[in-house]
RNA sequence: GGCGGGUUGCCCGAGUGGCCAAAGGGAGCAGACUGUAAAUCUGUCGGCUUAUGCCUACGCAGGUUCGAACCCUGCACCCGCCA
């Protein structure tokens, strides 16, 4: 089990490359618990599918016994990382930061092990705000300017005729020291920060500190197949989604990304993946079915064997049977109201009332299977089952003390 | 340093004084179809107590006008060309 070969081999499922293989091997064999650097970036952190792979990587070998340093780069953004961006990016307030890498944990925690044993955290400032000139500068001096040019980022920049900000050029030195200030073992991330912690090699090695190795992960494409998962384009699967949410939106993917997914964000043996992958391609009630697995899969890594049955059971009568779902949340009105329009907006405050109002003309409400079509209509708010739009329901109570009921005339 | 062009709604993009909450496309949302797939069709797509109504909006600030996204002035940012 904990034999090198086989752990590299249960990391390879999910892997891009690894720079260090034979480093890697000898570190595992030797038994010592390795030194895990997941070092992040605290802008808004929004953790989806695609990072979680990396992370359940980590959450494996945790289960190995090997240490995962989760290091805030609370310094280092204020630096700002110009990966991926084509202009300078902005810097945040202390707070805004202080606030993001609580988020980071929370969700961080639903994959990964936070015992102490086998988890620790770390900020950056620990050893750059003590740190004098001289000793940067000396650090600098291990770096030329032609291996921060070798970046295809800054070189782009540079062609396009646009600016590079000096403490931009320094941010990948700092994070590559950030490996030797915590003795990184191994880092686990994107082929994006490849550049980035390979300078972390070269700083361990000119220090006298063996390289960490480098493993970067595979990228899997969003929701709408393009090529990866990200908030702005809104096409990705959040970790801190429902498992409602988990399952609907993965049984809304294109059929080709089943074999992806699949593989990627599942641990089934590699021959269901296969048989996934070939129902996908088969089409009709057995595509649908293939990504039911895959749905209930995931939603069993995240949230249990029943959470996925349930979500499984819910989708089956809301789509396939077209009946209700049985697990319809209860809504008490706290205040009273007189039309349709008045109870969408108490049941789903978050809709601006002329969006409710669409859904209504629209055809999507229905109270008790009768479709409204007036948002004038008054209602009783007596004891009512309300749908809007394809898959929100909502159980409506009276409040105890009867002001939910209007006078009805 | 000189000259020219640009900045429009979530994105792209048309619009050069009233008919503009602003063409068209994309995304989104809803309906039909269906496997919560793809494709297709239809509608919708700033907000507001339900509106032949009001408010907000066309980079920012001010001005001209009965009336400005459209004209003028200043500012900011972007993009070309020349040196």
């Amino acid at each position: 089990m904990n034999d090198p070969l086989t752990v590299i081999d249960r990391l390879r499922r999910t892997t891009d490359s690894i720079v260090g293989e034979a480093d890697l091997r000898d570190r595992l064999a030797a038994g010592r618990p390795l030194r895990i650097k997941y070092g992040v970036d605290l802008t808004a952190p929004d953790l989806h599918l695609g990072h979680a792979v990396n992370l359940w990587m980590m959450r494996q070998l945790q289960d190995l016994g090997h240490q995962v340093v989760f290091l805030l780069g609370d310094l280092t953004t204020r630096v700002g990382d110009p990966t991926g961006r084509s202009d300078t990016r902005p810097v945040l307030t202390p707070a805004a930061i202080a606030a993001n890498a609580s988020s980071f944990l929370d969700q961080v925690s639903l994959v990964l092990r936070t015992d102490p044993s086998v988890f620790e955290v770390r900020r950056n400032s620990e050893w750059y705000d003590g740190m004098p000139i001289a000793d940067l500068l000396g650090l600098l001096g291990q770096v030329t300017q032609a291996q921060l040019m070798s970046r295809d980022m800054f070189r782009a920049r540079v062609e396009a005729g646009r600016e590079i900000a000096v403490h931009e050029l320094i941010y990948p030195v700092l994070q590559g020291y950030d490996s030797f200030a915590m003795r990184s073992d191994l880092t686990i991330v994107g082929s994006d920060q490849l550049f980035n912690e390979q300078l972390g090699r070269h700083f361990q090695q000119r220090l006298g500190m063996p390289p960490q190795v480098v493993i970067t992960t595979t990228i899997t494409p969003g929701l709408d197949g393009r090529a990866k998962q990200s908030k702005s384009l809104n096409n990705y699967i959040g970790l801190t989604d429902s498992p409602r949410d988990k399952f609907g939106k993965l049984m809304s993917i294109p059929d080709h990304l089943v074999e992806p997914y699949a593989r990627v964000y599942t641990e089934l043996p590699l021959d269901t993946v296969a048989a996934l992958a070939s129902s996908a391609d088969t089409g009709g009630p057995a595509a649908r079915d293939a990504k039911l697995r895959l749905a209930a899969a995931v939603v069993t890594r995240y949230h249990g064997a029943g959470a996925a049955r349930s979500e499984l059971q819910s989708f089956q009568q809301t789509f396939t049977h077209r009946t209700q779902p049985t697990d319809i949340p209860t809504v008490v009105l706290d205040h009273p109201v007189t039309t349709v329009l008045d109870l969408l907006a108490a049941i789903r405050p978050t809709e601006t009332r002329s969006q409710l109002r669409r859904l209504i003309t629209q055809g999507a409400v229905t109270i008790n299977n009768t479709r409204i079509t007036d948002p004038t209509t008054p209602v009783d708010p007596v004891e009512l089952t309300v749908r809007s739009g394809p898959r929100t329901w909502h159980r409506i109570h009276p409040s105890a003390d009867g002001t939910g009921v209007p006078t009805n005339g």
